[in-house]
DNA sequence: ATTGACAAAGAAAACGTTTTCCTATATAAT
DNA sequence: ATTATATAGGAAAACGTTTTCTTTGTCAAT
């Protein structure tokens, strides 16, 4: 019933050989008048290649997996976007794995792809296998993308959570703000390390020493930043700032200033991180930095492509950058209270750092 | 370099038949001795079947496609997430494709999704298509779940937006509430239709007359939620209980409650729909009816296997219905304000409808 | 004893491509 | 005039399975 390739080759008189080097541009010398034969009839038959039968001899089955290890993480679409964006473009497409961070499963799941004779693996957030153990697993190439621990692994693209953790600390800091509080996240995580550093080195760039009674630690979760900033509400030397290393804490951190009848931003400055969904609308709007997931999505699928096409070995960690969203928290965002994002703050501040803003802003 | 069937039967000293035989479960006869050789051998050998090969036969490839209109929508995740997981279970795959809205880019994934020669393809949110129109491009089963339009079409499962809006009315009305208000979505919605519905049915069961004055229209974004909501409150018997046809709304009618001076739910009660993740951490924390997201997506792909495996010629539609999420939006939650979902309220709550509450709860 | 049915297994065809050979021209170089 | 080279295309092998067809026994029923 469906046409195929010798289908073709009959209707126009030729070979399959004729034919599939017309179709696949093959290197092999055509005549001009054939070829447009050939797709003439092809094209008039409504002819389309079986990749499977494509792949079967070609061993290249433009396909390739994503593993994702909690399908419910809210950077995952905007990665997974990024990722089938590129893909799509190079005609390849993506199995998308969920592991739910089951070794077992992830493992069934390489199994799966191993069968399926993908051409290679883009891990999501996993942080189980290193590269070597999933050579091991497939002998296919592989991207890690948004990596959460030990991120700089060869063949990773992940955020950069110093810079980014500067750009906010740098906002904070124009404005004004000398007393500027940290809550981090919990200990073990890349982000954690990193943040901190961009927070410590944006105070150093701006002479301010660094007070580790103004660093807590939290657990991402909102109840963790409203606990944390209560303590540091309650120093005598209370601080005027708090970035808060997620958007979850940063918003525990608005209801614990609120609960000590203190205002945000009037009293206390708040900065987030990750530029979350609720960030824009809930009250104040928070002013936070970008995960850049679709950049990096993005990307892990350009590297990954660059691998499977042998152009590259081993691809370099590469760190992407995020952008500083101003909004409500940290009241340097002018008009009236909205709704909408502001998309044009975010490319006016975005190359904000202390080298081009050494005084306060105003 | 891979180890392949034939190497197995060369090594088992049998031949191709008998291993894939064997490998396969054929129903044709095997020796129980010459079983056990072949699958010592092939475990040995660490044989892995060619899936590319075994499709090329038989055309079965164990994927799916599953086509999302926007792959940032927030019902995404947890509706693919229920997906994979019962593929899964089944042997099977997903490649997942990222139409953004746009037809070409979605007629282009069907047409390569056709090429690799899919069982069946699961549009998600989809509306562009009418089955026949799918069925024309692509000749293999599909299944529509969570259709935003048309939702009654042959083989889609949509939510039971009527029985979830009579939940969220019961619920105010067991608390007492006898002028509640609704904000409904745009025109169009299959969600705006039913919901409506709901809201009107359940108020007749509690002989509760249907003032069109109480009835107003957002467009699904919190900003409209607040000016509905001030027009609302402007009444001059205004209402002591708002119910949004989603949380954004329901978000943005409790602004216009704090800014007019009263307070939710003391004053006016407030409930949501969707239960989208901030519901749970803006304060109120808001009540909302679940979208049954994840059941959704089981189901859709439940239903897709038993029209791949030819139990069924069509699926009839499929509603699901969605659970009453009790939080302090509305006055009924007991305890103090916090930031974790209460799991408990959402069982002991689901059943509650005007039968078995025909009075307040208290 | 002959036939029929059944179990068990192998040989070979088939799936739809790509690719390796090979052949037949035409043209260019000796 | 012969040989080399390039162009163009066909025949057939190959990819790794499944499945059809065929064969060989074995056992039971006539």
């Amino acid at each position: 019933m469906p046409v195929s390739l010798v289908d073709v080759a009959k209707a126009a008189g030729v070979s399959n050989a004729t034919v599939s080097r017309v179709l696949t541009n093959s290197s092999h010398p055509i005549a001009e008048e054939t070829r447009r034969k050939v797709l003439a009839v092809a094209e008039e038959l409504g002819y389309r290649p079986n990749l499977i039968a494509r792949g079967l001899r070609t061993e290249q089955t433009y396909t390739v997996g994503v593993i994702v290890e909690n399908i419910l993480s809210p950077f995952i679409p905007p990665i997974t976007r990024g990722i089938h964006d590129y893909l799509r473009q190079h005609n390849y497409s993506a199995i998308i794995i969920n592991s739910d961070w089951d070794p077992i499963v992830e493992t069934e799941a390489l199994e799966n792809l191993a069968r399926r004779h993908i051409d290679g693996v883009i891990f999501v957030e996993s942080y189980t296998r290193s590269s070597d153990e999933v050579s091991k697993l497939i002998p296919k190439p592989h991207v890690f993308v948004h990596r959460l621990f030990n991120a700089l692994n060869p063949n990773s693209v992940v955020p950069d959570d110093l810079y980014g953790a500067r750009l906010a600390v740098n906002h904070l800091a124009c404005l004004g703000h000398r007393r500027i509080a940290f809550i981090n996240g919990p200990e073990g995580w890349d982000a954690t390390v990193n943040r901190l550093a961009g927070y410590r080195e944006e105070l150093a760039a701006w002479d301010i020493p660094f007070d580790p009674a103004l660093v807590g630690r939290g657990d991402w979760e909102v109840q963790s930043g409203f606990t944390v900033a209560q303590q540091l509400l309650a120093q005598p030397a209370r601080p005027t700032a708090i970035f808060a290393a997620n958007d979850l804490m940063a918003l525990g951190v608005i209801y614990a200033v609120q609960d000590a009848g203190l205002r945000v931003p009037d009293d206390i400055a708040v900065v987030g991180y990750d530029d979350r969904d609720f960030a824009g609308f809930v009250r104040p709007a928070i002013t936070t930095v970008t995960m850049p997931c679709e950049a990096m999505g993005r990307l892990s699928a350009e590297f990954l492509l660059r691998l499977i096409d042998q152009e590259a070995d081993v691809i370099e960690p590469t760190l992407v950058q995020g952008q500083l969203v101003i909004r409500q928290s940290c009241g340097a965002a002018t008009g009236e209270w909205q709704f909408e994002r502001e998309q044009g703050s975010v490319i006016r501040q975005q190359r904000l750092l202390h080298t081009e803003c050494r005084e306060p802003l105003t």
